[in-house]
RNA sequence: CGGGGUGUAGCGCAGCCUGGUAGCGCACCUGCUUUGGGAGCAGGGAGUCGGGGGUUCGAAUCCCUCCACCCCGACCA
């Protein structure tokens, strides 16, 4: 390609309103432009990348023996009610009416219509497992859609469904996929990790996700330094700490006015936090509940919920703490509280020895409680969030947490949709059995941006090969002005072509300067420099994107060079 | 959803408080000069000042209203 004819779209400035690198990158380089909230045009520059990382995707999903379909990407509220789906999504689904007052949405994900699909289709076990997978464009209402193709709310995903008999085929294929990813992020050449997770409203039971770490990610992931755990915040755990060996002591009431938080608590009262038990009321599903945690750990919202079998979740306010319990916030807790609210209480404050904990009446807490003896222990649960330094649940190792950009994520879906769908097939016997599912999803748009998030200088990105727009730039110098290198460099330019090492050629005439910088701006990884003082040495200059250095090679030669360090591909 | 902020040329911004008919930088066009790390000089094109309504002789500026976009929060009890 020539940049005389290509429409290259750089800027010197970023644009105000993009917070993370990549975003910025990608506008300043002029990849990609906002036409709404969430809504973004590819132009032809940011194209090329997102069709590199669609076809290692497509290479990989073919490799796994999956077959490409394409769904529609509006779809019929008749099947989302079916699943049940259109009442429980809530605002995260677009929804739409035709002209003739008939429901649809613009699909966030396609279980339904695959599932539709093959319910029609399949008749026999004979004829599974069967995996289909497409490429297609999503949109999900985000409340606050960010961070550019990040986080907008039409992107570009690829989504495979699984089709089984057994609970065993559905693993063959579910490990198959994981090892696809694997392939695919590492073919990307972005350093990734697969995490266990929630499954979210997508349902089923087992989970992973596929993180790019970066510290933009919104995503908080425990890893252990010792073996292969991790796990999304949102559901990791960590090894019990050791018994106390405290012997109970008398509990008494203790006068602690004005007292708001657990730093002043435990100040006021001479204790550690880790000696209060605090008390949190969430809103479950609308109904209050009362959650104990260790003053010093954080109550997961998403642990809260499995654990209240709560669709939705959320801290109660104020005034609704106070007409659930009676008490202001701040001194409820677990002894003399009202009767008939649910409780449940975290595993470490279950097992906290003489706390100190809200006394259900403005100005005082108790201290020394002990369950059992003060009150009934409710049921307990894991309610909160593992903090870096903790052991690792699975070996003597210690866990970090790091920032992950969720790029993949796949189920086991089992049987969800079939079953509220009537997706069955007849078995070796003759009867109907509903096929056992998986999902697997890429967020190939998202993709882009993480990539750059982890490769990326002062001067621009630093694409990875795979996903390079162009793999090798063509600077001539002064172009306009020497004929020798206007000769040079078309005839450079033809033999990169014809050895398929897909050369963008700055042949405009405008300053070095100029050129150096918007090579380097949108990434590209190989570039070679033509000049009058090079062609009189018989020599190109080469660098690569991350180098730091120019080196000389000579003319002739200079394609294997290249070819060398561009590899296939 | 709650709170805050911003809308002025393609992009980044000033002007608004204190009303008098719009400006700077980048980009763009023309000419001359320059030519190995985002050139210089001269000239030029480009704006319903987010929309609507109001106050006023007069509104980018003051008031009302709507819209769009951005940030923070919706986990420290």
């Amino acid at each position: 390609m020539r940049v005389s004819r290509f429409p290259l779209f750089t800027t010197k400035e970023t644009p105000a309103d993009a917070e993370i690198v990549s975003h910025q990158l990608m506008l300043r380089a002029g990849m990609i432009q906002k036409v709404a909230a969430g809504l973004y045009n590819w132009l032809p520059l940011g194209l090329r990348v997102l069709r590199n990382v669609e076809a290692i995707v497509r290479e990989e999903m073919n490799r796994t023996g999956a077959m490409e379909v394409l769904m529609p990407a509006v779809q019929p509220a008749e099947l989302w009610q079916e699943s049940g789906r259109w009442d429980q999504y809530g605002p995260l689904l677009l929804r739409i009416r035709d002209r003739h007052d008939r429901d649809f949405c613009f699909g966030p994900t396609h279980e339904e219509v695959i599932t539709d699909l093959v319910r029609r289709e399949l008749r026999s076990y004979k004829q599974l497992p069967l995996t289909y997978y497409q490429i297609q464009t999503k949109f999900r209402d985000e409340t606050r859609p960010r961070f550019g193709v990040m986080r907008a709310r039409e992107f570009v995903m690829k989504d495979a469904y699984s089709f089984h008999l057994s609970q065993a085929s559905l693993q063959e294929t579910y490990d198959a996929m994981r090892t696809a990813y694997s392939r695919v992020f590492e073919r990307l050449g972005l350093d990734f990790r697969p995490v266990r997770a929630d499954t979210g409203d997508i349902g089923g039971s087992v989970s992973e996700e596929f993180h790019v770490l970066a510290d933009s990610g919104e995503d908080a992931i425990a890893a252990c330094d010792g073996c292969d755990y991790a796990a999304n915040t949102e559901l990791a755990e960590s090894r019990p700490p050791k018994p106390t060996q405290q012997q109970p002591a008398e509990a008494r009431e203790a006068l602690t006015p004005d007292i708001h938080t657990v730093a002043e608590q435990a100040e006021l009262l001479g204790l550690n936090v880790d000696q209060i038990v605090k008390s949190v009321v969430v809103m479950a599903d609308g109904e209050p509940a009362v959650l104990y945690v260790v003053g010093d750990d954080e109550l997961n919202t998403v642990k809260a919920a499995r654990a209240l079998e709560a669709g939705d979740i959320r801290l109660a306010e104020p005034e609704e703490a106070l007409n659930a319990t009676g008490v202001p916030r701040g001194f409820i807790g677990p002894r003399g509280l009202p009767e008939g609210l649910r409780q449940v209480v975290d595993h470490r404050a279950a097992a906290a020895v003489n706390f100190s904990s809200g006394a259900n009446r403005k100005d005082y807490h108790w201290v020394n409680l002990n369950w059992d003896r003060d009150m009934p222990l409710p049921p307990t649960a894991d309610l909160r969030t593992v903090k870096a330094g903790e052991g690792c649940p699975n070996c003597d190792g210690t866990l970090s947490i790091t920032r992950g950009i969720e790029v993949g994520h796949i189920f086991q879906l089992g049987t969800k949709y079939s079953e509220s769908m009537g997706a069955t097939v007849l078995d070796e016997s003759g009867s109907d059995a509903l096929m056992t599912m998986g999902c697997y999803g890429i967020g190939v748009s998202r993709v882009v941006a993480a990539a750059i998030e982890q490769n990326h200088d002062d001067n621009g990105i630093i694409w990875p090969a795979p996903l390079a727009p162009f793999k090798v730039a063509l600077i001539s110098i002064n172009i306009h002005r020497s004929e020798a290198v206007a000769e040079k460099s078309g005839e450079l330019y033809q033999q990169l072509l014809d050895a398929g090492l897909d050369p963008i050629w700055d042949d405009r005439e405008a300053r070095p300067g100029v050129k150096f910088a918007d090579m380097e701006l949108i990434g590209v990884p190989h570039r070679i420099v033509v000049s009058d003082r090079g062609i009189e040495a018989g020599t190109l200059e080469y660098r690569g994107r991350r180098d730091s250095e120019n080196q000389n090679i000579p003319m002739e030669g200079a394609l294997d060079f290249l070819r060398e360090r561009i590899g296939p591909g």
